[in-house]
DNA sequence: ACCTGAACACCGTTCAAGT
DNA sequence: ACCTGAACACCGTTCAAGT
C-alpha cells in the first residue's frame, strides 16, 4: 500500500494536490476533532479540492485510514532503550507501544489490523518475540505468546477508550451505579463485597501489572 | 436502561409497535445482515412503521445497540457447571464468556462497554472473582485480575473478528506477506525466522492458552 | 400517548466529462 | 494524468403537526 510515488514517466496534467498532503491535512482534522470529524467531503474542502480528487490519491476511506495509522506510528514510536534481560525487555518494548496507542485514542475505530498495527511497529514484535526466545520459549510458542500479549494491549486500550467516551455521557455511569447498588448480595456475594470499590478498582491503572503476570504466566508454563 | 413498561395508567394512543417488537426485529436483521445493515430506517421499515416511530421507544440508535446486546447476553448465555477447583472455575467462566462474544461477531461494534457487557453476564464475572479470591488474592486483586482477564478476552475477540473481516478483502492479506517477505534479516531475526509460519501460528486459536498462562501469573504474583 | 411527514444536515462513492 | 460537477443512494435526528 505504501507505494512511494515513482519519479513521473509519462507526463499529463501536474497534480496539484499529493498523497502526503491528504494525509497531514487528515491527521491535523482528526488531531483537532476526532476521527468522527474525517469525512472525505471535509477533507476535500480542507486541502482545497473536491471529494473525488481525493480518490485519485486513495482507493478509498478505509485506505486512508490505515495509511493515517502508518503515519502516527512512523512519527511516534521512538524506539526506546532496552534492558538487556529479555524478560524486561517483552515488558518494556510492550509497554511502548501501549503508550503510543493510549496518547492517540482514534486509535481504536483503526485497530482492525491483525496482528501488526504497521511496519513501523515490527521492531517492537521483533523485540517481544525475541525477548521470549531469550527467556527460553521455543519460537512457535514466542509468537503465541506475542500474540496474546497484543490481544492484552489492544484490549485494555478499547475497554479503556470506549468506557472514557462513555464518561462524558454520565447517563451510563449513574446505570452502572444502579446495578452495583442492586446486586443480590447472596447470588453475587464478591460483587456485592467489591460494589463500592468498584469505581475506583475501575479507574486504576493497572496494564503493568496484567502486562508482568500474563509475561510470567507465558515463561512459566511447561 | 431496562425500564419495564409499567402497566399504562394514563390512556392515550395506543400503542402499534413495542420495545419487544423493535429489537427482536433489529436482531433478525442483525443476524441476517451485520449492524453495518442496521439503520434506524431500515429497522423502521421492517416494523411497518417510519424512523421517527422508534425515537418514542428508544433514544437512540446507540441505546438500541446496548439493548441488542443485552438481549443477545440474556438469550445466549447458558451458565456452565463450573469445577470445584477455583483456577479451573476462572479459566471455565472466562472462556463461557469468550465463546458467547466469538459466536457474535457484530458484538465488536457495540463492546463498547467498559467491564460488564450486561446485567446478564454479571454471575460470569461473578465466578471469576470469586475464583481468584478462593486461590488467595485479597478482593482487590482480584477485581483487578479480573480486568486483566477481560482485557485480554475483548481484545482477542476484537482482533480477531476484524482480521477476519480483512481477510474476505485479500488485498490486505497479500500486504501482510509482502512486508514478511521484504523483512531485514539482520535487523529483524525473530521475524525473519517465523515469517513463513507467521500466518498459520496466528491462524490457531490460543485463546485459552494465553488465558491459563494470564491466569497463572496472576496467582503467581507476590 | 403515540405516530406521521417533511425537512435538515449530512455521508461515501460512481460516472461522465473536462483540461 | 489529474481534476470537476452532478448525481445516486443512502444516513441519524429534529420539529411541528396530527389522531
Amino acid at each position: 500500500m505504501p507505494q512511494p510515488s515513482a519519479p513521473r514517466k509519462t507526463l499529463g496534467r501536474p497534480p496539484r494536490i499529493s498523497r502526503e498532503e491528504i494525509i497531514a491535512t487528515a491527521r491535523r482534522i482528526v488531531d483537532e476533532g476526532g476521527v468522527g470529524r474525517l469525512t472525505m467531503r471535509r477533507l476535500a474542502a480542507e486541502v482545497g479540492s473536491t471529494p473525488m480528487a481525493l480518490y485519485h490519491h486513495v482507493r478509498d476511506k478505509e485506505e486512508l485510514l490505515v495509511l493515517l495509522l502508518d503515519d502516527y506510528a512512523a512519527r511516534t514510536l521512538r524506539r526506546p532503550r532496552l534492558p538487556d534481560h529479555p524478560r524486561e525487555r517483552i515488558v518494556v518494548a510492550a509497554t511502548a507501544i501501549h503508550e503510543a496507542l493510549a496518547a492517540c485514542p482514534w486509535i481504536v475505530e483503526v485497530l482492525t489490523a491483525d496482528d501488526l498495527l504497521s511496519t513501523s511497529a515490527l521492531w517492537f514484535v521483533e523485540q517481544i518475540v525475541d525477548g521470549l526466545v531469550g527467556c527460553g520459549l521455543p519460537l512457535d510458542r514466542a509468537v503465541h505468546g506475542y500474540r496474546a500479549i497484543w490481544y492484552y494491549t489492544a484490549g485494555e486500550i478499547v475497554v479503556r477508550t470506549t468506557a472514557a467516551r462513555r464518561r462524558a455521557d454520565d447517563d451510563r455511569a449513574t446505570y452502572r451505579e444502579q446495578v452495583f447498588a442492586d446486586l443480590d448480595p447472596s447470588e453475587l456475594p464478591r460483587l456485592t463485597q467489591a460494589a463500592d470499590r468498584w469505581a475506583p478498582l475501575t479507574a486504576e491503572d493497572t496494564y503493568r501489572d496484567g502486562l508482568q503476570a500474563l509475561v510470567d504466566g507465558l515463561l512459566a508454563r511447561r
